[in-house]
DNA sequence: AATGAATGAGAGTTCATTCAT
DNA sequence: GATGAATGAACTCTCATTCAT
């Protein structure tokens, strides 16, 4: 398990893509009026990965305030005006990174959930499978989650949108716990799964970052250890 | 436990300054160049304790890039000159409140220890106790937190001043445990410490926000239950 | 009289054009350089009068500053290219748009003089038809003037446009007056009719828009027994 | 009689500050929160009166749209920083000179309707002397009105103030028309007031810009006539 | 010929910091 | 020492115009 690519890779993006494509999402009124580039041309749509890659990169890197728009464009390869035809504004593109990520975590995690059930994994590898999926999937999430914090303060439409996320990651987590269901021996399931997935959520944090000044490995293990024994009494 | 005091207090601000009057810090550098002025006299010392109080509870509403230096002067009731004759910039601010921050957690951290020890606590009474510390503790700091960690990524002392209380939580944490090692059940303690203390860490930022849609005394009782579960088998 | 009709219609584009087309008025520049294309065939007639016609449209709901070529384009159902091949610049549309404007004014004033000639029509008929006729042409031409004059202040070809069309307006007003001559007793009739002309047209701008919070048909009473009786004695 | 004084001069601007003073105009709002300086120091209240005349000429020469913030600041001499502490934006220093050009009209008016009162003037000299105001005062309305009534068609606010002040200038001519009430000859004095007022401001316009080829002193003349055989039968 | 993506200069605006009074 | 006016670099965003396809 290594804790690379931070950042939206082209993957995710190929696919959020060819989703927004299927749903037909177009906004109405787009159609008509006069605001930003749908784009339909091929070169249009490369331009338009180049910018997210570049903001979210660059957003990871220096975060929201430390990133100006022209730097995005030029990390894109575009000049500021194509900036702003693909999107309204800064803000929009950070949502689109948030909303990017959000689609890859679950991906992730989906991915992992699906493996385990085919396995009929123990209990261990059920946790250790659910940390690593995790690792995995919130490592680019984690490093933006830096800025997101600071904006969810102040920002009600990225406040939403990470609670929408955080909900989402708490029922995935809760639906792997059911997977052992008779074996669980927490006593308010929903709230056992807020704060396994917020134990999880930090110290992957710490792992990513090598914070702690302590091996990951070692942080992982023992962090295995609690959940285990905290789910299943050993 | 109430999820209160959000922002620094007058008495943290006085312990604060007695301590650095005590130590006789004067930031090596003031002493060479006498550029900000180090509070001889009442009034010098009342108006910047004004300034980091207004900067601490702005910077904890609306974030640091929310808030601008003529705010954080007026809330003060000072000029901005004036703001500018206490403090070098405005991320010197940020660092002061920062730091304070940081006392005040340890100075609540440390009263529980005292207090556990004395009353000779169960376990159980030790973790929760623990729990209480930290929620008291770290409200404040978790709500600046969130600017904080954005910061993080881009400023390297405060990065730094952040692994020290980082640290210094964490070796808090290790010696609340050792306080009932005997019975200790964890293999790596030092991991064991650092996973716990993010586990509480995380999940106490979920209660003071109230983010989870979960009663918080829910989350409580989950999350001490797994610690108490994990560090002592029951 | 009804004060709709605001913006060029389609009748006045097509005489304008079989005028230029009698003429050959091919604008001399454009035979040396050929930038812009010369329509020649119907497609690329129309589709210059859709341009013009979108222009005056939008020019005169959002002003000059408040329209854009994007929008111009995009209601004229060319793209923002093609718009470049049929005009220079934005500026050289509104040009036209100024010109044709210029010429349906004429037109109509024309045709009211003609039938006044034809019915030996009495003095306040004369009046009267001639604020009619003026009313009429000048009710698009005073929309746009809000523009115009805007513009008349910074360009000076928009300027000299201007004084021509004011210069064939006063000489207008002055060849109905002396289909009266005899009766007239005025002093000075190039003034008067400079003074008649300006009378008319201001007070015209305040019936279309209904701004004084006067009954329309109150000022146009009043409009012409000023003039009746100042330019006949009663 | 002559037509210069294009733009406001200083002492109509101390007179308006005089006036907002005396009435304690301080936007309560802004007593307490972070926008726009009022001026307290008598510097501040220089370097206000500076922007609002740089603003004047500028906008009377190039028109809003030609003119830029940057342009003001440094006619006024000063930074752009303190051009937006004084404005919150470009559209405000326009309503301020257009607010400060109604204010220096009627003080015109007021004068010479308080002088003709005093002389028992007779029916022409009445006219004749409202001419006069109109001219004097509108002189740098009219200017400006160029680009006002472009901005009338797309700001509320700039039409709200314009319908105002429309209104208070006919006021004004009813009430000198009124001096010699019994000798009217008018039917409708309201539609009267209107038409005249009109009139005046229109020819006024080809005076102050000499834009007819006329002499000034004819249209002048001829206007007068028009006015005085229309209002009292000669 | 036509399209619409791309360009980039330039406009408006903010704010940390300095400086005259 | 204090005030608050002044500064100007930096930033976001727009739009007339060009150009690759």
């Amino acid at each position: 398990m290594n804790f690379s690519s931070i950042f939206i890779d082209s993957d995710s993006l190929h696919t959020y893509n060819r989703i927004k494509e299927g749903l037909n999402v177009k906004d109405s009124e787009e159609l008509i009026q006069d605001k930003t580039r749908q784009p339909q041309q091929d070169r249009s749509i490369r331009t338009k990965e180049a910018i997210v890659q570049a903001a979210s990169r660059l957003f990871s890197e220096k975060g929201y305030h430390g990133t100006n728009t022209k730097q995005i464009a030029a990390a894109a390869g575009v000049s500021t005006g194509s900036f702003y035809s693909y999107y309204t504004d800064k803000r929009a593109v950070f949502m689109e990174v948030l909303k990017i990520n959000g689609e890859a975590i679950h991906a992730h995690v989906d991915e992992t959930v699906a493996k385990l059930n085919l396995h009929h994994a123990d209990k261990r590898e059920i946790i250790s499978g659910l940390i690593d999926a995790l690792v995995k999937a919130h490592a680019p999430y984690i490093t933006f989650h830096r800025e997101l914090s600071a904006m969810t303060a102040s920002d009600e439409e990225v406040q939403e949108i990470m609670e929408i996320q955080y909900d989402q990651a708490r029922r995935k987590t809760l639906e792997v716990l059911k997977m052992s269901e008779p074996e669980l021996r927490v006593r308010d399931l929903e709230a056992a799964a807020a704060v396994m997935f917020e134990a999880v959520n930090s110290a992957v944090d710490r792992m990513v970052f090598f914070r702690s000044g302590i091996d990951p490995e070692r942080i992982k293990a023992e962090l295995t250890d609690m959940l285990v024994i905290y789910a299943f009494g050993e």
